[in-house]
DNA sequence: GGCCTGCTAAACACTA
DNA sequence: GTAGTGTTTAGCAGGC
């Protein structure tokens, strides 16, 4: 049987070497009409890896869903940026620390983010949002679950035992399930050809552990990438979240700052790096992570008029959504 | 019903 | 010898 694997002589390099735009460049221009901002699509969402973040917080993620993370668009246009939570948070650099996706440096193209002060006030709010279901199966399959650990992967390379860790620390479901879907992980690795081996590099630290590295074949990322999108997009529609009863608004009325998270100083390092940043004028948006185990963030323009098409364009998630189309109420 | 895709289980060989 | 890794085969389920 034909080996599908592709195994690269030690000395390559990883021919996984995305472009920053790559996850962008073939996504449609989508224009928000009624928010003055066209925005390329944003195909997917990760988690952040715990790996990046500090014990507290990694541990706090861990106790969660992925898909607890929702994701808020940022439409970066000088404007007063709200930031919401509801979150007890002890760390708040950790919890809105992105930076690894900054760090990833590939997979979006980001910008400074913000940092960000909860609401104690809401502390108590929500209590009837339903929560994820942090132990059910992911809806992803076995290869997009592969390409986000890898793509998530600082060197965009992961032994297999990485890749297992990823899964588990992201998918709280794969923590209490048995061993099988590693079997699974390894049947795909061997038999999907979007991904290849790496045999690891005597000379450097990679020696260090078992087996290979695999990583992403580059022809294969799109299509991943759209499977992952797919899924992403059909598991946030039908989570019928939208036609829930509206979330307490995360913003006033007037469109005030619930929450001053160091925004002046803040808003000058964005446009600062706005400025420096050629793609920060050309409709890409970012996307936040958010430990969010039970309330969501929502970072809009003050400004900025969403109906319930240009979120669901705009690929926010579903609890993002909600609090978008509370605005529509104001 | 056939095909494709994905998941699961199992067996086996190889290797650190 | 053991455990982890990689490959292969087979069966099953679900969608189209």
């Amino acid at each position: 049987m034909e080996n599908s694997s592709q195994t690269l002589p030690p000395s390559s390099p990883c021919p996984t070497t995305f472009g920053v735009s790559l996850p962008f460049s073939s996504s449609p221009l989508q224009t928000c009409s009624n928010s003055r901002i066209s925005l390329p699509l944003s195909p997917i969402s990760f988690p952040p890896s715990p790996t990046s973040l500090s014990p507290a917080t990694a541990e706090s993620i861990h106790s969660s869903s992925p898909l607890s993370y929702y994701t808020a668009s940022q439409c970066l246009e000088g404007q007063n940026i709200q930031c919401v939570s509801s979150a007890n948070i002890s760390d708040q650099d950790d919890l809105t620390c992105l930076s690894w996706l900054h760090q990833r440096g590939n997979l979006l193209p980001l910008q400074p983010l913000p940092k960000m002060t909860p609401l104690p006030q809401l502390e108590s709010s929500s209590p009837t949002q339903p929560l994820p279901p942090a132990l059910s199966k992911p809806p992803y399959s076995f290869s997009s679950l592969i390409f986000m650990a890898i793509e998530d992967s600082p060197d965009k390379r992961l032994p297999v035992k990485g890749i297992y860790e990823w899964i588990v620390n992201n998918f709280p479901y794969y923590r209490t399930a048995s061993g099988g879907w590693r079997n699974s992980v390894r049947h795909n690795l061997s038999l999907s050809k979007s991904f290849c081996r790496i045999q690891r590099d005597k000379s450097q630290f990679q020696s260090v552990g078992k087996g290979s590295l695999w990583c992403v074949c580059p022809e294969y990322r799109p299509a991943l990438l759209e499977v992952l999108r797919k899924t992403h997009s059909y598991h946030s529609t039908n989570s019928n979240l939208i036609n829930k009863p509206a979330a307490p608004c995360p913003l006033t009325p007037d469109n005030e700052e619930l929450v001053t998270m160091e925004s002046v100083d803040y808003q000058q390092e964005v446009n600062e790096e706005m400025e420096k940043d050629p793609l920060s004028d050309s409709g890409y948006i970012e996307l936040h992570y958010y430990q969010s185990h039970q309330y969501q963030y929502l970072v809009l323009p003050g400004d900025t008029e969403l109906d319930l098409e240009t979120v669901e364009i705009l690929q926010l998630d579903a609890e993002a959504q909600e609090a978008a189309g509370s605005l529509l109420d104001l």
